[in-house]
RNA sequence: GCGGCUAUGGCGGAACUGGCAGACGCGCCGGAUUUAGGUUCCGGUCCGAAAGGGUGCAGGUUCGAUUCCUGUUAGCCGCACCA
């Protein structure tokens, strides 16, 4: 009979439900095993062929964890608020929050039709009020610790969003989203202080196991650099602080800069000689975005500041002061001591102003460039420094400008603020009102959560407030310190918010006193396993990490990191290797592969597709290959086998070793050469016709990955109980081993010939074989044997003179 | 510019700490079944008639290198005036 896969999934998929199957258990006694993937936006597109990879692969990590007698959490649920539902809500006349559940129907049938082992009763939904209640908790705790909070600043405008993006969000000077031009304007933002956090985030990562790819993205994005803050005196009598590295070089520093919008600008203005000109240059640094900043600035521009200069606090001498777009204002101090002979920039710049250019570490020639690889250099021209190895000046000028209180040391991260507000109506209202007496002020706990109104229109004003801003009968409320008349604050949360502590709520996915209770905490987490994309390395996976240690520090959490181990995929590209995108029109639809070979198929083909953790393209006709295997499953199973459930003796080495091989790469990941094995394991049953045992053995192994199939099977043959709640099966090591083995016989390093030795031979019998062997013997004829390699069991190198 | 990763048949990819390169699958070729196509099954498939040669390229270390080292080229990713 043919394998009819659509009743059998189907059926399959029915029975699991019923029995349950998959739900984890709270309060259980037996170790846990809590495996994560990133939960889906629910996307009017439905899920993407992309999506199965990643959540595949955990659905086999966790479908052996359960085998292996783990209590095994593999939840997921839906980042339902953004912009796209937004923006679809716009176009179509319909309340976004119908549009999301819409949206998350289809996921669930898709999700279900792919057979995964979620926990279907854990489902979450960020934009559900009962979710988004603790969201809103958790931003009032940040509040209260003083870590949220408004400031106005220039922040990334997207001009087609008419939204706030985070520094994350802009990528290449355009928005991450739509594509449009990002500009920089004036706003009043909510921000949260990650930078408190900066350190433990870079130093904690030690303790999580994590690819080196991302471990140096983090790390490079969190920018840690160690130096000091030096105080230059000025003409004005106040002094300029800036932030250095090299305070070795203190000698070199002929210049400074400080960025457009230095706050000493201000001070100075009726002092400045030429201030036309400076509020001239700040206009225009000010029209640019921070990408045109960068990008056009290949040649220096800056204003040499009229009637004011700064003193070298170790030459005494006058330097002058420019102002320069070069100069960021949000690193550091905003303000630098410019040492152009060994900084480029600085160099360039000292050339196109005409300014003196001093070599204070020897090595280089700063009449031709700046000669900044000089860590290892000696100290010129630098008084009491001169003749220190650039490590022991830095250590020594150090603690010269402490002891005359000129400077400390000091570290700077390139990591800044977090901008949390979004002009936007489909996110987690700010739960906080503005009252003229008190300021700003929480909604109390007990208001939580404060829901998002209905309104009218979802469409930003022109002057970039949010829709809630036109919602005069919400917005106007009383303070709930003094009972005031106040305002509620009408920006939204970015989407970050709901997915900082998804994972949390999993363990506790309907408790309505507390995020999740302290037991499920103290069981579940930390998360075990969390697989997800590289892209969100900077983004999603060090918020959530900070939100984590945030609670962890108010006692909400147990564990200060909330991953162990974090894994990312590669993306699976369309067939013509290019990225699949509605656009290209090269995008593959899940439902119709499953509808032409069913979920197993597909389940196993993306696992089949190549290195998990690299891209790779889709391929149609690869996909029936692994059809044709299941086939070949099918064919060797559909009727009930005889023999015991012992392995047969033909088949137990293959077995053994299928199992060994299989069990390793699980862990590892190596998914397409699990595969491999038990497709080879399957070739070794037609050539040797397989009993009920061998056949057991093989359904047990597939089953995480082709988990409908190995069922259907398993009930055919009239094994216990259910395939997939079937324990995983152990090896024995030593009868995986031949106890032959074939010796690869080189000479002079290059192979000749095999030869067949029992196993565990000792040298003189393997080199006895190989010039045994005709071929070897012929060689070696009249030749002195000058030396004998043998690598046990394995190899024989013979060099011949 | 800086940092990182990758490079293996026609294709996706295997190869443990240096030890028989090309597992497994796709595709292709041949055969069987079939009226034919498709399906299924069997055999073959790195190049070369062979000796031999082959893991982007050029060197090096080693008895032995896809694996380690140096240089180089190409592609991908991250950061991008971070003082």
């Amino acid at each position: 009979m043919k394998y009819d896969f659509t009743s059998v999934e189907a059926k399959w998929q029915k029975k699991w439900d019923e029995l349950k199957l998959y739900a984890a258990e709270n309060g259980s006694e037996k170790p846990k095993f809590f495996g994560l993937i990133e939960f889906p936006y629910p996307s009017g597109e439905g899920l993407h062929v992309g999506h199965p990879r990643p959540y595949t692969a955990m659905d086999i990590v966790t479908r052996k964890r359960r085998k292996q007698g783990y209590n095994t959490l593999f939840p997921i649920g839906f980042d339902s608020f953004g912009l796209p539902t937004e923006n679809y809500a716009i176009k179509n006349k319909i309340h976004p929050a119908t549009v999301t559940k819409n949206n998350i129907k289809t996921f669930t049938s898709q999700l279900k039709m792919l057979g995964y082992g979620f926990d279907w009763d854990r489902v979450i939904d960020t934009s559900d009020p009962d979710y988004y209640k603790w969201t809103q908790w958790i931003f009032i705790k940040m509040f209260e610790r003083g870590l949220a909070y408004k400031s106005k600043m220039p922040v990334n405008w997207c001009t087609s969003c008419k939204c706030v993006l985070a520094n994350e969000e802009v990528v290449n000077g355009v928005c991450e989203r739509c594509g449009s031009e990002v500009v920089r304007r004036e706003k009043s933002q909510w921000m949260l202080k990650i930078t408190e956090y900066a350190e433990r985030l870079l130093d904690d990562l030690d303790g999580v196991e994590f690819v080196e790819r991302g471990r140096l993205q983090t790390k490079n994005w969190i920018g840690r650099s160690y130096g000091a803050e030096v105080d230059f005196a000025t003409t004005e009598g106040g002094a300029l602080r800036v932030f250095t590295t090299r305070p070795d070089t203190l000698f070199g520093a002929t210049y400074m800069v400080i960025s457009p919008e230095h706050a000493i600008l201000g001070e100075w203005a009726d002092r400045l000689s030429n201030l036309g000109e400076v509020r001239g240059y700040q206009a225009a640094a000010a029209r640019k975005s921070d990408f045109e900043r960068t990008e056009l600035a290949k040649e220096k521009t800056g204003v040499r500041l009229g009637g004011v200069a700064a003193v070298n606090p170790v030459t005494g001498g006058e330097i002058p002061i420019f102002i320069s777009d070069y100069v960021l204002a949000t690193y550091g101090t905003g303000a630098i001591m410019a040492v152009p002979g060994h900084d480029t920039r600085d160099w360039e710049f000292a050339k196109k102003f005409d300014l003196p250019i001093v070599e204070v570490v020897a090595g280089g020639d700063v009449a031709k460039e700046a000669f900044t690889d000089c860590d290892t250099g000696v100290m010129v021209n630098s008084g009491f420094l001169n003749g220190l190895p650039v490590a022991d000046a830095k250590t020594k000028i150090t603690e010269w400008l402490a002891a005359r209180g000129l400077g400390t040391s000091k570290v700077n991260f390139k990591l800044r603020d977090w901008v949390f507000s979004r002009q936007r109506y489909w996110g987690e209202p700010i739960p906080i009102v503005r009252c003229e007496r008190c300021g700003y002020v929480p909604v109390p706990e007990s208001e939580l959560p404060l829901r998002l109104p209905d309104v009218e229109n979802y469409e930003t004003t022109d002057e970039g407030e949010s829709p809630l801003a036109a919602m005069t009968e919400w917005i106007d409320t009383t303070c709930p310190k003094c009972g005031a008349p106040a305002k509620r604050e009408t920006d939204t949360m970015p989407n970050w918010a709901g997915s900082n502590w998804y994972f949390l709520r999993y363990t506790d996915p309907k408790n309505d006193r507390a995020f999740a209770s302290r037991e499920a905490l103290e069981y579940w987490t930390p998360v075990d396993w969390y697989n997800g994309g590289m892209e969100h390395t900077t983004l999603h996976f060090l918020y959530s990490r900070f939100c984590h240690k945030f609670l962890y520090d108010i006692g909400a959490v147990p564990t200060a990191e909330p991953y162990g181990k974090r894994t990312s995929h590669g993306f699976i590209l369309a067939e013509d290797g290019q990225k699949m995108s509605k656009s290209r029109g090269n995008v593959v639809n899940p439902n119709e592969t499953v509808a032409e070979f069913g979920a197993d198929t597909l389940r196993l083909y993306v696992m089949f597709i190549g290195d998990f953790e690299k891209d790779a393209p889709w391929s149609a006709t690869a996909v029936k290959g692994c059809k044709r295997f299941l086939d070949r499953v099918w064919n060797l199973a559909e009727t009930r086998l005889g023999g015991g459930e012992a392995y047969s003796a033909a088949n137990e080495k293959a077995v053994h070793r299928a199992i060994k091989k299989v069990s390793g790469d699980i862990e590892e990941m190596k998914f397409n050469t699990a595969i491999a094995t038990l497709m080879s394991l399957v070739n070794d049953f037609t050539a040797a016709p397989p009993n009920r045992g061998d056949v057991k053995a093989l359904l047990t192994l597939l089953s995480p990955f082709a988990p409908h199939i190995a069922d259907e099977l398993w009930e055919i043959q009239g094994f216990d109980g259910i395939c997939s709640a079937a324990p995983w099966p152990g090896y024995d090591e030593a009868k995986t081993l031949d106890s032959e083995r074939e010796i690869a016989v080189q000479v002079g390093g290059k192979l000749k010939t095999t030869v067949k030795v029992p196993a565990g031979s000792d040298d003189e019998t393997v080199k006895a074989a190989a010039l045994a062997d005709p071929k070897i013997a012929a060689l070696a004829a009249g030749r002195e044997l000058a030396r004998v390699i043998v690598v046990r069991n394995k190899l024989i190198n013979l060099i011949l003179k």
